[in-house]
DNA sequence: TTTTTATATTAGTCTTATCTAAAAATTGAT
DNA sequence: ATCAATTTTTAGATAAGACTAATATAAAAA
């Protein structure tokens, strides 16, 4: 059986993968908060298992067994992050912890009754992509802040889950879909110069914020890239049964230019 | 930090402590499906960290603590089989199991929430009193079928979480406050002959099956008996706030007849 | 290319939770 | 009250996960 510890160490792997970070020992022991020497044997231990590739001193890279079981965490997590805003009312920054917690002990079925319930979300509250449960991801054509030059933007998703901070994020109406101006960067890794299409107030982030936000440019790209990969993919049947009342479930992300990926075999469960 | 496993054992003790059983070492290692031995080293350390007294040889009883622990993990236990039951749509048999996971990763916010959004309920799917935030407990007034005297009763709960005993009660319609006629005991620790009171079809539970099954007798006792303990008893504000639509919830069983205890002073908190 | 610095691995220890086998205490039956 | 049967406890081992200190390797500087 899969522990705990396990399903932590895949998914931080994973995600760094995402990132394009190394999966060194360091990096992994890092986003763990455990000792290096912890990571490193544990690698050993999941190599062994089949779950990753390791070679010492060069850090680990997932197996297409490993990658599947930190995908179905993946899910987990985000969709139980959904529920807790959508139905248990958690607000956007409380939400990370509590799925850290309960992604590990929650079953297939409730995973799935979760999804019906949420009528098949793509989302998560941060705007992270929620992966089906066969492990495909939609692709996010979005952009990091800190790299976007002045002009208008929605914003998309933030990758973060430390209350702290999605706190102030929120204080400053910085959530996904909400619009605003990128007025000016300003010079010496200084912070960037923003002002919402709401308010009037010009408001400064901070370089290392922006880092953890994504947005794509508003209004969208012409009308010709938008074409069968705006509304999110058809994925099993989505009969009305069992979609209960939670109406207001229901204002699917559809402004976002998601477009759904089955390729990348590296990616491809099975 | 309270472990996984020290909260298994509490609430293990308590019911039996609840059943009147003695919590020895090896009652509780059968209900854990551990070795004696490992109860007996937990037993030892549970006393240590003050959650029970312990002598040995002769079993354990909890403290405030370890009772308070206990009830807390039994109230979030019920509310979470509740919650599968109404809000996911799982089975009367299916709940159980994935509470007994739940209930170690839920916050205590969580449980608060879920306790809103069912509308403060009373009871879980099997009948059982779900504890308050505080720990205090409706007492029932219900009989065990297999001491029964023939004649008409109401089904009140179901003292197992056993997914093919509860799923052959089911088909046998015996559900919480479904009402039927107790014919007759047959003899030599026979089977219990009933009669449902919405087909017409005899049915023969065994002893063993009934032993796990309370009842009342219906129709009520004299008018006398239930005066303002008939109905849940007020607990905390129960505003309208936050009580979303799931209204078939309602249904809060006002049937049974319940009576608030703040008594026992072992087991009143605090 | 050698030396220094940063990173990663190995070795040895600890804690929690579990087991099996042997010893001790209690209970019940003469 | 004594002996046998049952129950419980002690002792010794194991496995997972983590830590610290010491060692080895790789990368960067000189
Ligand atoms: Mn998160
Ligand atoms: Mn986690
Ligand atoms: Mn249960
Ligand atoms: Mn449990």
């Amino acid at each position: 059986m899969i522990s705990i510890v396990v399903e932590n160490y895949l998914k931080t792997i994973l995600k760094t993968e995402d990132q394009s970070r190394k999966a060194s020992t360091s990096n992994i022991a890092r986003d763990l908060s455990v000792a290096d020497a912890t990571v490193t044997d544990m690698f050993q231990k999941l190599q062994k298992a089949g779950l990753l590739e390791y070679k010492p001193y060069y850090g680990a890279t997932l197996t297409k067994q490993g990658r599947m079981i930190a995908l179905k965490i993946l899910r987990r997590h985000r969709l139980i992050e959904l529920f807790l805003q959508k139905v248990l009312g958690y607000g956007w920054a409380e939400v990370h912890e509590e799925a850290e917690k309960l992604e590990h002990a929650v079953s297939e079925l409730f995973v799935e009754r979760l999804d019906q319930l949420l009528n098949f979300p793509v989302k998560d509250p941060h705007g992270e992509v929620i992966p089906d449960a066969q492990g495909f991801r939609a692709t996010l054509e979005d952009i990091c802040l800190a790299e976007a030059k002045p002009g208008e933007y929605t914003l998309r998703r933030v990758t973060s889950g430390d209350p702290e901070f999605l706190s102030y994020l929120e204080r400053e109406g910085l959530v996904p879909s909400n619009r605003f101006s990128l007025v000016e960067k300003l010079p010496f890794q200084g912070p960037l110069k923003i002002m919402l299409k709401s308010s009037e107030a010009p408001r400064f982030i901070g370089l290392e914020a922006a880092r953890k936000v994504y947005v794509t440019p508003t209004p969208p790209l012409a009308e010709g890239r938008r074409k069968a990969a705006d509304h999110p993919p058809a994925r099993g049947r989505r009969k009305a049964v069992g979609r209960r009342q939670l109406a207001e479930i229901e204002r699917r992300d559809t402004l976002l230019s998601t477009r759904h990926e089955f390729a990348r075999a590296s990616q491809h469960p099975a």
